[in-house]
DNA sequence: GCCGTTTTCGGCCCGACTGTTTTCAGTCG
């Protein structure tokens, strides 16, 4: 078993103790689990089981070892099976529902014996759950309401697609002359690629009218929950969105904490705490004594020696933590031992290769294109259109692509443009790992991005085993979206990553950061590792129209997330250091 | 179940909101 499958195993193991109403401790331990074993390099994994040292890792105690252990070697867990065999499966799926707990669920096993989500909805129309003690008639209708709309609610929202949503919300509170200060937090501000729900903050001293304002927001469906400091909408379009509210002086206490993630937010407050500080939304104050920790800021009054994220951080003894990193994976060690990355930024892109004209599939002509990209401040455009095998995205054959060589040739000598053109392809890596074209063909061109567009059902080995042979022709330069992913509606085929990178490095290929917001693929929790062990990126567009040129700026996003530098991205290289970086690849 | 310059027991991050209670448990983030 890999490290993935055994940390779903411990986080399944979590949620069925939940529903068996056990020690939330032990629950938490079982999660944090996953999380360390999650963090760990796969071959870390199997050095320590060997060496049996996986019990130094802090979070993995004797008990966990034992379980990890077993399952590496075994691929089962006697404990898990029998916990499994113990809880009837739709109770999992029970918890799906909003304000639907394991408590809830618990109770309604026990005195209902209710253990599937329809045999719950019949209870709900029959009256029976609103007379159980604890429930009533509107947690009754919120679970009918929940199981009606579930799928609406329980649904992620691809990043682009949720800044879409929030950016016009963000911008009218910011109008709001009540409004110091407001910014979206949380996942969004992550850049996490799929978003659950909007996080929104205002720094206010008179919150009534910025509720007012937003509850009256013209696509509020629905208001699902409205405090002093919380609102919570549903927008027509299903996304939640959430508003805090917040005095000025906490501003800055309230946007680390709800930008996150769970995970960098743990770490943070325990670091405060080794320094005998409690940390939370309101505040950084003294752990000792009583009280909470809000009735301590508000006693202590305005914070004013902390008012931007990066005070925040230095009062812990940490450099600012971009929001990208902020997941836990290790950014507060690098933070404090000074070895943070200087992240890519947008003005670093010089260029993007992977493109696509009306030639193949896109909607824009070479020229149209071309002045795009210029428009864009780009000094060089790659253009790679789909190979003949594509036949469904209309892909060039030899005699087209040679012609289509010689426009770009000419458009480039013609002086038309400031922007240089690349002339590529988008070759097809065909099933046996060969290329769509001759190398004599491929050897006409500036660049080559070798792709999977088919027989995406090969298993994992013969999957691998192709792109490996692709990376293996010397006339590729990089390689396209790795899995073929489209995120929240089809997986990636099954590919070993960790090999591909690994032969990418050997064979001097770069690996492309596709910025498509449906793709962003190769995913940027490949990033930091391969990049340390000199893996080379290009941020690619993908564009298929002049509009998602712009989709580079999302890539460096999700690059950002994964650690990468301007180092790392070779499309951040000036012309001329490009043509000779092209020049040498394929001399 | 994990952890320890509070070290082998007794803690474990913290707060808001809802609904059902009448002081709080459950859920969520």
């Amino acid at each position: 078993m890999t490290k993935t499958d055994i940390a779903a195993v411990l986080t399944d193991i979590g949620v069925l103790l939940e529903l068996k109403g056990e020690n939330p401790f032990k629950i938490r331990a079982y999660q944090s689990g996953a999380r360390v074993l999650e963090s760990l390099a796969e071959e870390e994994l199997a050095q320590r089981i060997a060496a049996k040292t996986l019990g130094e890792v802090k979070g993995l105690g004797e008990a966990l070892v034992q379980k990890i252990t077993e399952l590496q070697q075994t691929g089962k867990l006697e404990f898990y099976e029998k916990l499994k065999a113990s809880i009837p499966p739709g109770l999992v799926e029970m918890m799906s529902i909003p304000g639907v707990g394991p408590k809830k669920v618990k109770a309604l096993h026990d005195q209902l014996g209710i253990d599937s989500i329809p045999a719950l909805q019949q209870a709900c129309l029959e009256g029976k759950v609103a007379a159980l003690a604890g429930f009533g008639e509107k947690t009754q209708d919120k679970i009918l309401d929940g199981i009606r709309n579930r799928e609406a609610y329980g649904k992620r929202h691809l990043w682009a697609e949720a800044w879409e949503a929030a950016e016009p919300i963000l911008a009218g509170l910011r109008k709001l002359p009540e409004v110091q200060q407001a910014e979206a937090c949380g996942s969004l501000r992550r850049k996490m690629e799929t978003v659950g729900d909007l996080d929104f903050l205002v720094a206010t001293n008179t919150p009534a009218p910025v509720v007012e304002w937003f509850i009256s927001h013209s696509n509020v469906k629905e208001v699902t929950a409205q405090g002093e400091t919380k609102v919570s909408i549903r927008t027509e379009s299903g996304i939640q969105a959430d508003l805090r509210l917040v005095p000025p002086e906490q501003f800055v206490f309230a946007l680390h904490h709800f930008t996150g993630s769970k995970d960098h937010n743990v770490q943070m407050r325990h670091r405060a705490l080794q320094r005998g500080l409690s940390m939370s939304e309101w505040g950084l104050v003294p752990a000792e004594g009583e009280g909470t920790a809000k009735e301590k800021a508000a006693l202590r009054g305005p914070q004013s020696d902390i008012t931007t994220e990066a005070q925040l951080f230095q009062h812990l003894g940490l450099a600012f933590v971009p929001p990208e990193l902020r997941e836990g994976l290790g950014e507060i060690e690098a933070s404090e031992s000074g070895t943070l990355p200087r992240l890519l930024e947008a003005s670093d892109i010089r260029g993007v290769f992977h493109n696509h004209t009306t030639e193949s599939d896109g909607h824009n002509t070479l020229n149209e294109m071309t002045a795009a990209a210029q428009a864009l401040g780009f000094d060089y455009l790659g253009i790679a259109d789909h190979s003949k095998s594509s036949v469904q995205a209309r892909g060039l054959d030899e005699k087209r692509l040679t012609a289509q060589v010689a426009a770009i040739r000419d458009l480039n000598a013609s002086g038309k443009f400031t922007t240089y053109v690349f002339s590529g392809t988008e070759c097809d890596i065909l099933p046996d790992g060969r290329l769509d074209f001759a190398d004599e063909m491929l050897a006409q061109l500036d660049y080559v991005v070798a792709s999977v567009h088919s027989s995406f059902k090969q298993s994992r080995e013969d999957m691998t085993q192709r792109i490996v042979r692709a990376i293996e022709n010397p006339c590729v330069t990089m390689l396209g979206h790795l899995t073929g992913r489209l995120l929240l509606e089809r997986e990636g085929y099954a590919v070993d990553t960790e090999k591909i990178i690994d032969a990418a490095i050997a064979n001097h290929v770069i690996i492309e950061l596709n910025a498509n917001p449906y793709r962003f693929d190769m995913d940027w929790r490949h990033w930091r590792k391969a990049a340390e062990k000199g893996l080379l990126c290009s941020i690619n567009p993908d564009a298929h129209r002049i509009g998602q040129l712009d989709y580079f700026q999302l890539g460096v996003g999700v690059a950002r997330k994964g650690w990468l530098t301007k180092e790392h991205v070779v499309n951040t290289r000036s012309l001329s250091e490009m043509k000779k970086y092209l020049a040498d690849k394929h001399r």
